[in-house]
DNA sequence: AATATATTTCAAGAATCATTGAAATGAAAG
DNA sequence: CTTTCATTTCAATGATTCTTGAAATATATT
């Protein structure tokens, strides 16, 4: 994860509909949610919820996956974890107090 | 730390300019730099720099406490380490991928 | 007291981001 | 092949964020 990556990632986590976009796709596991299926619990028109679905896949933070007429979109772990570890390793240079998260 | 808490500091950490004065403050240690200093690494107006400034301190990320006349900043470890507990705790639910990122 | 230094605040404008509804795309069903 | 369903794209508008320079604040020095 390099700094543009990580600047993006930031700014599709820090709007409130993404953020409970992640947090809908993880509770979903493995299959995700349909795009349609995202709109309807975020309360948004279509357009909005691709809207912002276009900005968590940019980020690299879900994937979206076309199966017959719909869209399926699941949250990407990998990418999650990868932005924690910019955050602690290539911002906090592996800082103990900020390691303690790791628990 | 909580999700308004957690979109404050997405946010302040989705700024270009914001993410090097983390880093530098990183850099810096304990002491931190005063605001000046921020500035002039940043090439950034006064003015500039202590906007910025005042949204990481806005989300919690930074300290500031003044001495004499300048105003020295620094990094609060434990909320970064705080954002990345998020991020792999409310976020992903703990998802096995996503905290190996702690190695 | 007057001046210099360090920083913040403020107002204005530029740039970016978010929402809306309509139109376009594309895949399935009748 | 027309219609329906799921989603995306587009243009317009509104909202937020960023930058700039000037003015304000506060502390130190002469």
């Amino acid at each position: 994860m390099d700094e543009t990556s990580a600047l993006t990632a930031f700014a599709a986590l820090s709007n409130e509909s993404r953020l409970r976009v992640v947090k809908a796709l993880v509770e979903a596991g493995p299959d995700g949610l349909s795009a349609g299926e995202i709109a309807e619990r975020l309360g948004a028109t279509p357009s909005r919820a691709s809207f912002h679905l276009s900005a968590l896949a940019d980020a690299g933070l879900v994937t979206s996956t076309k199966q017959s007429r719909s869209v399926r979109y699941a949250v990407r772990f990998e990418a999650m974890g990868g932005l924690a570890r910019y955050l602690l390793e290539d911002c906090c240079k592996g800082n103990a107090t900020a390691r303690s998260c790791c628990g």
